[in-house]
DNA sequence: CTCCAGATTGACTGGTCAGTCAACGTGAGG
DNA sequence: CCTCACGTTGACTGACCAGTCAATCTGGAG
């Protein structure tokens, strides 16, 4: 089994972990051998698999890890007592910050778990499905209180905010431009007012849309 | 090389194309062998290397073929006169009839080719930057005639809407749950009415977010 | 110092699979 | 009927790599 990290020792777990963090990042999950990871980490090979069942228990571990971090901010966000579209700011904030924090893993969860949804990790869903319940309950009292439109429901309303966002840590990903902190600022401010406020003026009562 | 399809002869090279298409969907481009493709398509092993340089030439191909097809679409459709929320959503109902019609081929492009940001990605990074650029000058004219608000940049608009609609044919993809013709349609309206009028209420006049 | 349990090592194996190739089929043109 | 240019076949190979395992190290407890 794992665990018992030494007091003085380096933690051999984590350092394999950081490793993989990068080697996923650089190389890609299916592109990249198990030995690059244990030379990353510079530990030998078997140490991995005295640590984790498989290379896809290394991805399952650094997903689960990081996502649980997310849907305790979401709940914590969620117990506040402010309007949606704070709570809303909130939540955006600490995703972006998350990215500008540790870009790599941020990449290697939302590039290599999406793909993987298809073949393991219907558990996955299940977690991922439980971050949207949040801010879908976030729009949802919102909607209660009449801040937000009865029309849309708050699944969709969830659903548009959060591939909004992950959109953004997608473009960020793919062009490797360095973003700078005021940026990251701008972006939280930005992805809100588009969402919520929506892209229309204030004036425009243009709702022809079809049917 | 390919081509010259005989007349009452099946076309091979198609057959291979859109046997690969569900092969990649069901078993994902990683998992599985070049085998399984001609098994699918009837055909012979070696016949998919007569035809393609590589399994990834496959991919790009499947990729490139739907993808400019979207972009003459966004093109055509950024050339009439009409209100800005139309044009949206005739970009909207067409990527989501895209995936209505050959769900198969939307996931293949979705989760291998445009969330792959190692390898694929960059490859076809120049062409799904065309697909924002068409979006993007959509809503700049919009800002141009005052229909959309000044303060959201364009091609932040764009991504956000575009980011929605993948979210959407995502949850589409991982949920198993079949969609009626009644759902696409009222999905097409509910991503533009979010992602143009917004989640806020008309009335609400709440703008203070943070600094 | 001895013993032990867990940490650490890295050479090795077994299986998988992308891509090759030499042979065979086929039909149009002469 | 022959020929030639493709289309088509599938057994084969060479490389690669996930995962195994027996040996070695380490440090604390007795």
């Amino acid at each position: 089994m794992a665990t018992a990290p030494k007091a003085g020792a380096v933690d051999k777990r984590r350092l394999i972990l950081d490793a993989a963090v990068r080697v996923f990042a650089r190389r890609g999950f299916h592109h990249c051998r198990v030995s690059d990871v244990a030379d990353e980490a510079g530990v030998a090979y078997g140490l991995v698999y005295h640590y984790f069942e498989s290379k896809e228990e290394i991805l399952n571990t650094l997903f689960l890890e990081r996502w649980q971090i997310m849907l305790d901010a979401i709940a914590e966000i969620d117990s506040r007592d402010l309007p949606a579209r704070d709570k809303l700011y909130s939540i955006a904030g600490f995703i972006i910050d998350s990215y500008r924090h540790d870009p790599d893993l941020m990449k290697v969860i939302i590039v290599e778990v999406t793909r993987a949804a298809n073949s393991f990790g219907r558990l996955h869903l299940e977690r991922i499905r439980e971050a949207y319940r949040g801010i879908s309950e976030i729009v949802e009292s919102a909607r209660a209180d009449g801040s937000f439109k009865p029309d849309i429901p708050s699944e969709f309303a969830a659903m548009c905010f959060y591939g909004a966002i992950e959109q953004l840590l997608t473009s960020w990903i793919f062009e490797v431009l360095p973003r700078t902190d005021a940026e990251f600022e701008r972006a939280k401010e930005l992805v809100v007012e588009a969402i919520c406020g929506g892209l229309e003026s204030a004036g425009t009562g243009a709702r022809a849309t079809s049917a």
